[in-house]
RNA sequence: GACCCCAUCGUCUAGUUAGGUCUAGGACACCAGCCUUUCACGCUGGCGACGCGGGUUCAAAUCCCGCUGGGGUCACCA
C-alpha cells in the first residue's frame, strides 16, 4: 500500500536564510503537496557553537515570506516532534547506544592532536584521507571501562572494510563506493550532541519521512547513511539529491560571488514569487515551455524525476528579468500592497526617516536625500569611485581591504546594529593601521553611492547587513578594475 | 591527491528513458529593426551549442568505452 509521501526541509540554524535553503525546501514541498502529503521543517541545531536562535528566526521569516509553508515544524508543532535537533537529544543517546551494543558503532578515544597528526601524514603520503579505524580493535569491555572512567570520547560508525557499497538516487540510479573508501564516521561528538549524519538518519525515520531530497553535496556521505539504516534495520527512504547551484565561475554558490541570503533578495525588491519561480527553473522544465509560472502550478506540473543535474548558475539577470514579468502581472492596487509590505511600509519608513529628518527642508528632500534605502544596488559615479579610494592606497588595494573588512569584521557580525558596526569598523581600523576616517568616507560611499548621508553606522543599520555586504563586494569589485 | 557526480548556445533549458520526425527548439543576455515625445514594456529578426576521440548501428545529441573539462566530498560543520 502507498505511504503518505512526506518530505522535509532540515535546515541549520548557522547564518543567514540561505536560498539553497529555500532552492531545497521548494522542490521538497512541491513533491509533499501534489502528493497530498506532508513537508516538515526541522532545525538541525546540534552544533552548539554555530547555531542561534537569531538565525532559526530568519530561516521562519524567509520560508514564510516565501510562502513555503510547513505542516510539521518546531512552531506548529506536529505528531512526530519535538521538530528542532536539539531537543531530542536523548533520543539520539538511545540509539547510539543501541548501535554500540550491537557492534555497529564503537567508542574512540583517539585525540584531536593524534587526528590532525593522522591526517597531515596522509596528506603527506598523497594517500586517502580519514579516521584509520585505530580504537575500533579495543576490546568492549576496556571500552566500557574507559568510557565508564569518564574518558572523553566520540561514537563512531563501523563500517563495511571491504566490499562494494551500493546506494540509489532516484535521479543517477545506483552508485557505488569502495568500503576502504569510507571511514568510519563520528556520530556522537564529545560533546554528547550527534552529528548531522546519526540525527539526521534517525529523525528522517522516526518523522516517516519517505523522500529525502537535500543537495548534491550530501551523496558522497549516502553509504554512510545507508549503512546506519541497515545497522538500525529500517528501511531508508528515497534519496534524490539536487544539482548545487553555482556561481558564475561555476563554482558552487557562495557568499563571496553571490548575494545567498534571502534576505538581500527580500530587501533588493524581488518578489516571494519570482524567486520561488526562478529557483523552480533551476533544474525543472514545465512541459509546455513556459517559464513564468506560480506555485500552484509548479505544485501542479513537477516531477522529481524529471530533475536535470547540470549544475545550474545562479543568474541575477535572468531572475530579475523574471521579477519584471511578474511585477507587470500585478494590479496596480497589488503593487502599491507589494510595495507597503516590503520598502514603503511603516516598520522600515520608520527606521529610515529619523535619519533624514532633520537633514531635509522640504517634504520632498526626504525623496532624493534617502533614495539609497530603496534601491537594491548603488551606482557610483566618477566623483565617487574617486572619494571611495582610500587615501595613500591604489583602488585595488581598497577594493581589498573592503572585502577583508567584510570577510574579517562585518559577516562575524551577529546583531546587526549601529554600535556593533561602530565597533567592527573602528576595531578594523585598528587592527589594519587606518584612520577612521580614512576608511569611512569610502565605505559610506561603498555602501550608499554618495558621500552625504546620514551617520555611517546607523544608515548601515538600517539598510541592513545583506544590502551592506553585496554593496560593498559591488563597491570592490568596481574599484578591483579602476586604474591608479 | 583519492573517491563520487555531471557534461546541448555566454547563462537557464527542451530533445537523451523507447536511436531516425534535430539542417538541434524555447528563454535570459547581446545586436538590429518595429512600436513610441523619452524610457520601459511589447513585437520581428539576427548572433549563438550537441567538449574531444573511439566504437555499436543502415542511422547517434541520444547507446557503450576512453579522454578532457567542471563540480562535490574527504571535520567531534551541517
Amino acid at each position: 500500500m502507498a505511504q503518505a509521501v512526506r518530505t522535509r526541509i532540515a535546515p541549520s540554524p548557522t547564518g543567514d536564510p540561505h536560498v539553497g535553503t529555500a532552492y531545497v525546501a521548494l522542490f521538497n514541498y512541491a513533491l509533499a503537496r501534489q502528493c497530498g502529503g506532508q513537508f516538515v521543517l526541522r532545525i538541525e541545531d546540534t552544533d552548539r557553537q554555530r547555531s542561534t536562535s537569531a538565525s532559526e528566526a530568519m530561516i521562519f521569516d524567509a520560508l514564510h515570506w516565501l510562502g513555503l509553508d510547513w505542516d510539521e515544524g518546531p512552531d506548529v508543532g506536529g505528531p512526530y516532534g519535538p521538530y528542532r535537533q536539539s531537543e531530542r537529544s536523548e533520543i539520539y543517546t538511545i540509539h547510539a547506544e543501541m548501535l554500540v551494543a550491537s557492534g555497529h558503532a564503537y567508542p574512540c578515544f583517539c585525540s584531536r592532536e593524534r587526528l590532525d597528526e593522522l591526517r597531515a601524514e596522509q596528506k603527506a603520503a598523497k594517500g586517502r584521507f580519514g579516521y584509520d579505524g585505530h580504537c575500533r580493535s579495543i576490546d568492549s569491555d576496556e571500552a566500557a571501562r574507559r568510557r565508564a572512567a569518564g574518558e572523553a570520547h566520540v561514537i563512531r560508525l563501523a563500517m563495511p572494510t571491504q566490499g562494494e557499497i551500493v546506494v540509489r538516487d532516484l535521479l543517477r540510479g545506483e552508485v557505488s563506493f569502495a568500503a576502504e573508501q569510507i571511514d568510519d564516521q563520528v556520530l556522537v561528538k564529545s560533546d554528547g550532541y550527534p552529528t548531522y549524519h546519526l540525527a539526521n538518519v534517525i529523525d528522517d525515520h522516526l518523522m516517516e519521512i519517505t523522500h529525502v531530497i537535500r543537495a548534491e553535496e550530501w551523496i558522497s556521505s549516502l553509504p554512510k547513511h545507508v549503512q546506519l539504516y541497515q545497522a538500525f534495520g529500517w528501511a531508508p527512504p528515497v534519496f534524490c539529491h539536487l544539482p548545487l547551484l553555482r556561481n558564475a565561475d561555476t563554482s558552487k554558490i557562495s557568499k563571496r560571488k553571490n548575494p545567498v541570503s534571502v534576505n538581500y533578495f527580500r530587501r533588493a525588491g524581488f518578489l516571494p514569487e519570482a524567486m520561488l519561480n526562478y529557483l523552480a527553473l533551476m533544474g525543472f522544465a514545465m512541459p509546455d515551455g513556459r517559464e513564468e509560472f506560480s506555485l500552484a502550478d509548479f505544485v501542479e506540473a513537477f516531477r522529481l524525476e524529471a530533475v536535470s543535474l547540470g549544475g545550474p548558475v545562479f543568474d541575477l539577470t535572468k531572475l530579475t528579468w523574471l521579477n519584471g514579468k511578474h511585477i507587470r502581472e500585478l494590479s496596480p492596487s497589488e503593487l502599491l500592497r507589494r510595495l507597503r509590505e516590503e520598502l514603503l511600509g511603516d516598520r522600515y519608513l520608520l527606521e529610515v526617516l529619523p535619519l533624514a529628518h532633520e537633514r531635509i527642508e522640504t517634504l520632498a528632500d526626504f525623496f532624493s536625500y534617502t533614495n539609497f534605502f530603496f534601491v537594491g544596488d548603488v551606482e557610483y559615479d566618477d566623483a565617487a569611485r574617486t572619494k571611495m579610494v582610500i587615501r595613500e592606497r591604489t583602488p585595488p588595494q581598497t577594493a581589498k581591504i573592503f572585502r577583508l573588512l567584510l570577510e574579517e569584521s562585518l559577516d562575524a557580525i551577529l546583531d546587526w546594529s549601529a554600535e556593533s558596526i561602530e565597533e567592527a569598523l573602528r576595531s578594523f581600523c585598528e587592527a589594519n593601521d587606518l584612520k577612521p576616517k580614512e576608511l569611512f568616507m569610502p565605505v559610506r560611499i561603498a555602501v550608499t553611492g554618495r558621500a552625504a548621508t546620514p551617520p555611517l553606522f546607523d544608515t548601515m543599520a538600517v539598510l541592513g547587513k545583506e544590502i551592506c555586504r553585496w554593496r560593498l563586494r559591488s563597491a570592490a569589485e568596481t574599484l578591483r578594475t579602476m586604474k591608479a
